[in-house]
DNA sequence: TTTTTATATATGTCGTACATATGTCATAAT
DNA sequence: ATTATGACATATGTACGACATATATAAAAA
């Protein structure tokens, strides 16, 4: 019997049904940042439901940050932050592992695309925190410190871009990437081209360079996990 | 009087609090989704707390889509949707200027670096359908049928990634894109170079070509953008 | 006018009661 | 022995009332 294609009966709590007619609410009235939202006993009136109730649905909007409520003045709508809330559940444990594939594999792609904002954005101060960090690691031979100095690398690149956004992005996936790194390591070894870029190959480019070449040396830099994919 | 310099206490509210134990404590005890919660009343009397400033705090993280609860069977842990919460505050209204344009760079950013991607998972089927939308381009006069064909041929080359994450990371931007494209198109226009690349480049040469020369007529395709940020 | 005091008000917290769904188990029907 | 039926226990869901607390506003005192 195909009783597959029989969908359950949406079976929503009355907090649950008080978030979605809130937000809609919220859509529709148009709300900006700090903007008053009316009283919970008059939010309460109108749904027809308990205060109670109306406090979980709102307690929710908080965890978005939509929501900030001060004692006596009401509730206003607030600016989100967008990354927060992802990087709340940015959780290995949590996430299977194609959806950590696909995130891994995102971060590749930026570090990609990167180079053209790069070459706009570089100082040569930047560019002597990575020669700094290069340095550092030809005197190193620790397979963990380099581990650690090849993040502080790119970590560097992303600062480099002086994209707010795309600085946080990189930083909440670390989890995801010590992750996928660890498993990778585990994986056989496989014959890696010899002509690939180095951190140097890259600061000499992103110095005296253009940005497709720069690119070129990434995509070599990064081949290894492209390849592992 | 450097009074700015002396932030304010922390004024945390109960469920606040509760919000923070709980987020600790899943991370220390290592939950994995499926994973059972102790009892409402279990952690109220553990944390020295109301059973209704509890639900509060769990109702918070039924909003990120880590718990699940259901009647007499208890709460579990569950496996988020990364996207969702981001989601959820990606408003134009709600979000600032400087925010939306880092945010719009970062498309920028993934576009180019799709390019290895899409070298690796090309099938005629998807060549067939960006040919077609170039092909009703090509008959189509009206401005703003155009630009929902270039959105649509956009959308076409992230489809073509596989990766579902980056997909929807693109169609979660979409209300973004719009409000950013409303705004520069109202700024003057400024004197694009004759030989920048269409979406007629692109195909030919992601048909017979090659990921670098792909990037480069990427670049010079969304050239127009990146002079505007 | 300035300062102090009182008061109203909206959110924050708590306890209790009951509703509702669901798992358990004993009992009755087949 | 197996299957239905029904009683009961249990954990979450909803509601209400009470009081605490902070804060804006108005009234009173300096």
């Amino acid at each position: 019997m195909p009783l597959t294609r029989l969908r359950p009966i949406e079976h929503l709590s009355q907090v649950d049904k008080i978030e979605l007619r809130l937000q809609e609410y919220f859509r529709n009235e148009e709300f900006n940042p700090g903007d008053p939202l009316p009283k919970e006993m008059e939010i309460a009136k109108a749904l027809g439901v308990s205060r109670t109730a109306v406090r979980e649905a709102i307690s929710r909007f908080k965890m978005l940050g939509i929501i900030e409520s001060r004692r006596n003045r009401g509730m206003v709508i607030r600016r989100p932050d967008v990354l927060r809330n992802m990087q709340r559940v940015m959780d290995p444990r949590l996430l299977d592992g194609d959806t950590m594939k696909d995130i891994f594999e995102m971060r590749l792609v930026v570090e990609l695309g990167l180079a053209h904002i790069l070459f706009r954005r570089k100082t040569p101060e930047f560019i002597e925190k990575l020669e700094s960090i290069a340095r550092t690691e030809d005197g190193t031979t620790d397979r963990i410190d380099l581990l650690k100095l090849d993040v502080d690398f790119h970590s560097a690149l992303y600062q480099m871009s002086g994209n707010e956004t795309i600085i946080r992005f990189q930083r909440m996936l670390m989890p995801i990437f010590d992750f996928v790194d660890s498993v990778i390591l585990q994986k056989p070894r496989i014959n890696q081209p010899l002509n690939i870029a180095t951190h140097w190959d890259l600061i000499e480019e992103l110095k005296g360079g253009t940005p497709t070449g720069f690119m070129h040396k990434m995509e070599s830099h990064l081949w290894y996990f492209f390849e592992k994919i």
